[in-house]
DNA sequence: TATTATTGGGCCAGATTGGAAAAATAAAGT
DNA sequence: ACTTTATTTTTCCAATCTGGCCCAATAATA
């Protein structure tokens, strides 16, 4: 009698060793899918990476596409939470340092998991059904949400004027594309992104670029 | 006498035909490469596109890899002349409308070809003997002389402070960056780059931005 | 019209692809 | 300890891609 009554096997057993192998997995995926796009990836190259058997992506995870998904919706929630917690963070501050501070948790994001930004313009290089779930599920979302942040802005001055959806994008890709780049521009312009005061120039002049204004003092 | 008697065919015969296949096979491999990366691409995908057979490839091109350096020196070449032209044209400006002109350049041949960006950055995800050569071949060349005429620029404070290498690269992924992400961009965004007008925009964001002071006039 | 550059179509052997199916092993739960 | 189940290992498959070859058809030009 499992099927009536302990039909539905309370999930008498779990796993330990296994969600070390899915991690591993997930890493693994998210290096391999951000340096050589979704087709340029074999599901064997991801295995291998991380040191596992490959028969155990289809265990673990149904298929590559699968994979894919689950390997982006980490590291895109993982990103958001953090622009998340540097809002709440910054939230008694004024406006113009509060915008700051998103950046600034933007660009340190970007320069320690620059495979994020690698993933996203990989898909964004031609259409695909990825490139439509990463858009509804994280990159809109965050959109939106900067955007309206980034209007008041606009109208006290302290950011520049012009659409502020085109101004958030500009704003983005200084820090996304840029650090996408890590490896081209050390060799052409000898700057190493490895390096933390580097990192912190990059935002450092991004803010000073894109709000340019003062915040409004009380005196 | 055209070799030393007759004896190594002295290239008597030509071709006509040849060049619009190989054009096209130019063509649809920067497509290709630009989308899918050098090695999610396949050499029957690119004859496809061409509408061509693919052992034309090898007739042509001895092989993927020249294939894909022959497409690269095409873009590439062809985008170095249009900045060259432009920082003609604009010779007898001033310095800060000579680089005005070097940006909406840069932003207008990124908008027209955004393969060019898409490929720099598939190949910037991770070392390759093409990346190398892609630097030494082009991007350096564009890098120092860009950076050449935005030093001057920054001391006469027409241009924001700071490191600028940095500042270079800022400017160059707020175009070629943003075009790259044209297609995600529109779904976020509701922006398309398609449309001239937002390619201007664009173009005026960014020399707005990055270019704030203003030149010096005689009166 | 003869010569030669190009193209067409077919084919190959070897490697790689994503995936499936047993068989073996390890870890609970009891 | 012993059973049950989750996880890993091993092996295999069918499909595709790889660079490359061949030889016949074709088109261009000298």
């Amino acid at each position: 009698m499992q099927e009536e009554t302990a039909a539905r096997r309370p999930a008498r057993k779990q796993q330990k060793r296994s969600i070390q192998t899915r991690q591993k997995l997930l890493d693994a995926a998210l290096e391999a899918f951000s340096e050589n796009g979704f087709k340029g990836t074999s599901t064997r190259d991801i295995a291998e990476r991380a040191g596992v058997h490959h028969p155990l992506i289809t265990y673990h995870f149904k298929n590559k596409e699968e994979l894919w998904r689950a390997a982006a919706d980490r590291v895109f929630s993982e990103f958001t939470a953090s622009l998340i917690e540097a809002r709440k963070k910054s939230a008694s501050k004024p406006p113009r340092e509060r915008m700051a501070s998103m950046i600034r948790a933007y660009v340190r994001y970007a320069a320690g998991k620059p495979a994020l930004h690698k993933l996203m313009l990989q898909e964004s290089s031609h259409s695909s059904s990825r490139l439509d779930w990463l858009v509804d599920m994280h990159l809109r979302p965050i959109f939106q949400s900067v955007v309206s942040e980034l209007r008041p802005l606009q109208e006290q001055g302290i950011a520049p004027p012009g659409d502020p959806a085109l101004l958030f994008n500009l704003i983005r890709v200084t820090s996304g594309g840029t650090l996408a780049l890590a490896l081209e521009i050390r060799n052409t312009s000898g700057i190493d992104f490895d390096q933390p005061e580097n990192v912190d120039a990059l935002a450092e002049m991004i803010v000073n670029v894109f709000l340019p204004g003062k915040d409004a003092t009380d005196d």
